[in-house]
DNA sequence: ATGAAAGCGCTAACAC
DNA sequence: GTGTTAGCGCTTTCAT
């Protein structure tokens, strides 16, 4: 919701035209440094505008010249250090179309979430967000916003979304710690529920496993409460109890990843001597933990980057359908110390 | 630089009026969810808007209602993981108060900085930055336009700035390793060059290890070319070429630190039982690396938090001076296992 | 080279 | 309960 306006009403066009003892277009004139102006009125102009604090209002320009495109950028935490890459993809491509972005934090809050979002459809032309909130949720509360979802699959009318391919990255994965480490009692660390259930990580995971004759299911399973290296340790600690004998853990991101490594160690297993972890995403972050961190990267500013040109589909025609082939961003294997 | 308007002109006010059958000002009663209108009519302007796809313009509300605010920041590197913190601290602000955030990335660039912040002022009431820009060069280029710098002393009339105090960071971190290691050959890895010379961190770093007796000087440092984990390495390299005996790092951030660390290990030397290495920020990661990283932490959050309300203080009189007691925020050691 | 008038899309104020 | 009028601050015709 917007508050009060800001005190000391700031000048207009009209104030410096009246100080400056022109008429407004003179005054559009000179700060828009159009031609069709005296030198001398020009300097005029300015010194009037420069002494009055004056600046054009966005909003009167916006509504003439309607040329202008802010897209809003939903992050469900922004101090999670998978989306500055995200954010990096998201602004480079907003800024070669000359596009505003403005950013939101939901603090990892469904219901902040949806809140949030209509903050951000109040000042942006379409919407970008890994949003948890159900389709027809979004579709109920933010009528007519364009919106393209992080790593969803295809949805609704007016909906975009970027695709991450997790069923290959999850096998990479497995059949890394299978057939390159030679583990065969497997673990699985998943995040926190989805909103669409089919798409847990962990599903792709499981399946590979049994393709490979191995155990897998709900007691090869813990969930991390946080996406975090503290919701890593404690889902860990868990997974441990029930399976002492686990010899390799595939996580669903790379921070839940580091701190399985760490509460490994905690526990007095050795890594990757004892248990091969692996993670997902790829962040920068892997490297500098010791043992270096085995992901599955993902290229997450691309992500950002065909999220905007998503956005840029829907609002050259809002009402296109879904497409089947949404793009989709391919998960790649990068091995170091930690399998 | 805006670009060409979107496509398929969006439904309006008008045009929701006429197919519902009803004048503007119902309309607008209608979606702004006011009292006096009949349920029936308000029912079927609804449908009329969903059909049209209708969104209010921004523009349009903004004109009339003039009650919204928007501050711009600038972030020399979305992906420098010193941003994320201090991001959250003014959504927080932000949020609280209903204002908007717009983000740009001036990618490290000096040049990109002005033009990012030309192009953020356009849609920005005040702009939030860690500038490298000089002072003048700010007023002269973005006339008229709020700023409030981040970690720079107080400036010009329309600018705020909100400090950290460097020197007594500094000056806890040589003491921690003067007093509580005995350290006594102590090298300084200071960062890329400052707007204002007389800031650089080194120099609080220096004058500290004078005042306890020890060497210090352009000998004893050496600049890293950017603030990252590489520029670290690279650094520490230089400064123990020149300096194989040196028994104390004092860092100009944690990145670095971290890279200073890698470096370390890498030319032999045990840490912290050879050489102690000490950051300044305090980043989360600082924990995650082996041995964790001693720094000086600053609350980043804080600072954002801190730059926002600077901001408000802009808003209600652009004209008022720089006022002398600029917000400054105190680092804190906070003693981990690398020192 | 400069000015007057119109209108972008919306809502507050005031009819009815 | 609903419509009419006016005007937010700007730029774009079109005159002069």
């Amino acid at each position: 919701m917007e508050r009060k306006p800001v005190p000391g009403r700031r000048a207009t066009i009209g104030d410096v035209a009246e100080l400056a003892g022109v008429s407004k277009q003179t005054v559009s004139r000179a700060i828009n440094d159009k031609g069709e102006i005296g030198a001398a009125t020009k300097e005029r102009v300015l010194e009037a505008a420069r002494s009055l604090g004056y600046r054009p209002s966005r909003f009167a320009r916006g509504l003439r010249l309607q040329d202008s495109v802010t897209v809003g950028l939903l992050l469900s935490d922004v101090t999670n250090p998978y989306y500055p890459e995200v954010a990096s993809g998201v602004l480079e491509v907003a800024e070669d179309r000359g596009w505003h972005v403005v950013v939101g934090d939901s603090r990892g809050d469904r219901r902040r979430e949806l809140e949030a979002l209509q903050v951000l459809a109040r000042q942006a032309d379409a919407l970008i967000g890994q949003c948890s909130s159900p389709d027809e949720e979004l579709a109920r509360e933010l009528p007519g916003v364009p919106i393209v979802l992080l790593d969803h699959p295809p949805g609704h009318r007016g909906h975009g979304s970027v695709r991450i391919d997790f069923t290959s990255g999850m096998r990479q994965a497995v059949d890394h710690l299978v057939l390159d480490r030679g583990r065969r009692r497997i673990g699985v660390l998943e995040g926190t529920p989805r909103a669409n259930p089919a798409t847990e990580r962990r599903l792709s995971a499981e399946q590979r496993l049994r393709e490979h004759g191995l155990p897998a299911g709900a007691d090869w399973t813990a969930h991390a409460v946080s996406h975090t290296v503290a919701g890593g340790e404690a889902a860990l600690a868990e997974l441990l109890t029930a399976r002492p004998d686990m010899d390799g853990v595939v996580c669903y991101n790379d921070q839940i990843a580091i701190g399985a490594m760490r509460e490994l160690k905690r526990a007095g297993r050795r890594v990757p001597a004892d248990v091969s972890v692996i993670g997902f995403d790829g962040l920068p972050l892997g490297e500098l933990v010791t043992p270096s961190l085995t992901s599955v990267h993902i290229d997450k500013a691309r992500l950002g980057r065909l999220a905007v040109q998503e956005v840029a589909r829907l609002l050259a025609d809002p009402t296109a359908p879904p497409v089947p082939d949404a793009p989709v961003v391919h998960p790649e294997l990068v091995v170091r110390g930690s399998t």
